[in-house]
DNA sequence: GCGCTTTACGCTGCGCGTAAGTATC
DNA sequence: GATACTTACGCGCAGCGTAAAGCGC
């Protein structure tokens, strides 16, 4: 009762009278019968307790207070379209902002294509990307910096308490080294056979040597490099300096000529990718399309 | 349906809930019942065309798009009570604006006690005050300039098209000269006797003129001087010049030593005086309070 | 008497509260 | 099984439309 209640209903339905000057004209803009209409109008007068139409059945007109209202109901009105349309806008995808966080790996190669399908379908959105190492992903998932992350969580998979984990692929290892060395004549590649060879490893806290530590364990290889980006291994491969390891969403490094690719099958030898979000909070309209792009498209990859 | 509809109530439901993050807590802070709240916000959400809570058995909060209108409501709900406080204000006299035009001997004497007396009751409300004669009064009052005026419109009392006048009262006039003058001796003042004396005249177009020269034709008076303003009339008046005939409601001018005032019970001779106001248009409230608190006073003053 | 607003009066349906249902921890 | 949101359901009343009645010109 001491705020009294106030509807856009009211507002245009106050604004179609202040214009049109006459209850009957009003009401129909309204798609209102006359008397119903009236009745509005004296509802509304009654709640903010002031006349604001001086009306005799020849003329209808604002009252002072009515015209001081005028100028607050236009505004209003205008404010409550604009938060309405705003949202709507969000709701629709032509409007947003999707933070993500991604592997380098990732943000290299794979996901700029989904990217430009997503913002060719949602020019209104912007995306942020984020490139860095598994661990600070995550952590920028869990300070809020991203709204999700394409990690790859090698412990927990889902149960991390704050976090959710989508498990999206297991990402298969390739074998990188020139079009002459002598492992591409190799029939059966095994982990003994590449053990000899100068290998280009990547730094310890990436996801590629994680996965490869972990699988290759206990035999160790002939560690001649240890580098940070994979375009450097790209590079020292190239020159004949080593052999190397990588991902298969990672090749798109080495297809160069001089250089070759073979699938290395081993047991245990994948790279685990997850969508990683909080889990308090779900994603908003335009993460979450996103998300399901990636998710789509990583499927598809996989599949094929 | 293109423009959905929105109220005061469901903004304050949606921030209650967003605030107590409970739908228990944030009903009976509505005083709705639990399930009652909870279509409330559904029925929101749905005419949003948006999610807004995340609500789990054992956790309620905001989706992103929630966050971004809860701005926006906080925004619209301020100013909607911002725009409803100002109305009642007005109304209640906290605040507002009144325009007067007013003869310059009413501004002078009569009218300042009245607006002390009105400002003192309602001290948020702006006055303003234009002195000036009749037809400038009554020019502004047409232009909108005041809010209504304070003058002596000899010709038409209220049919004046686009204008609405009411009357007041009828300003009985009073013969003014020193206290040594003859006629103060006089029994019995009649027009006649008055006549041979030098008389100090206010300019033509006043309405003490006016109401004087409609009075006494067609008789002449003796004419010395002829000001514009009765302050003069005052000076010429002590300084044994003339002798002059003026409206009650001007003799606070005349109350000194040396000079003597005596009523002039002539037929005809009253300066009607009149509040004249568009025709159209009803006054705001402080506007027809202050009137009302004139009419009031003058009518007392009438009486007394 | 005409035009426009208000009043009168059933009626539909929205929105409330009570009570039962359901999901999550 | 406790807790908290949702569904089910009956009901009252706000608000609508139709029809009749004021009220200035």
């Amino acid at each position: 009762m001491r705020p009294p209640d106030l509807s856009t209903r009211q507002l245009r339905a106050f604004l179609a009278l202040a214009e049109q000057r006459n209850f009957t004209r009003a009401a129909q803009h309204s798609h209102l019968s006359q008397p119903a209409f009236s009745a509005l109008i004296r509802t509304l007068e009654d709640s903010l307790g002031a006349r604001l139409f001086d009306r005799d059945t020849r003329s209808v007109q604002l009252t002072p207070e009515g015209q001081l209202f005028e100028a607050s109901a236009r505004r209003l009105l205008d404010d409550a379209g604009q938060a309405l349309q705003d949202l709507a806008d969000h709701v629709a995808l032509r409007k947003g902002r999707v933070r993500v966080a991604a592997l380098p790996s990732l943000a290299a190669g794979w996901l700029p294509g989904v990217f430009a399908e997503y913002l060719a379908a949602s020019p209104g959105i912007r995306v942020d990307l984020r490139d860095a190492l598994s661990d600070a992903c995550i952590a920028m998932v869990r300070g809020g910096e991203v709204d999700f992350a394409l990690a790859a969580t090698g412990a927990e998979p889902s149960a991390q308490g704050d976090l959710r984990s989508r498990r999206l692929c297991a990402d298969g290892f390739h074998l990188v080294c020139r079009a002459d060395h002598p492992l591409v004549r190799e029939k059966r590649l095994t982990a003994r056979k590449l053990a000899p060879w100068p290998f280009v490893q990547m730094a310890r806290n990436s996801s590629v040597r994680q996965a490869l530590d972990a699988a290759l364990h206990p035999l160790r290889l002939n560690t001649q490099f240890e580098v940070e980006h994979l375009a450097t291994v790209t590079g020292l491969v190239e020159a004949g300096l080593g052999i190397s390891v990588v991902p298969a969403l990672t090749l798109f490094h080495f297809r160069r000529d001089g250089v070759v690719t073979r699938p290395l099958p081993l047991p245990g030898l994948r790279r685990q990718l997850y969508l990683v979000q909080r889990r308090e909070g779900s994603l908003s309209v335009a993460a979450q399309s996103l998300a399901d792009l990636i998710v789509a498209r990583l499927g598809e990859l996989m599949v094929g």
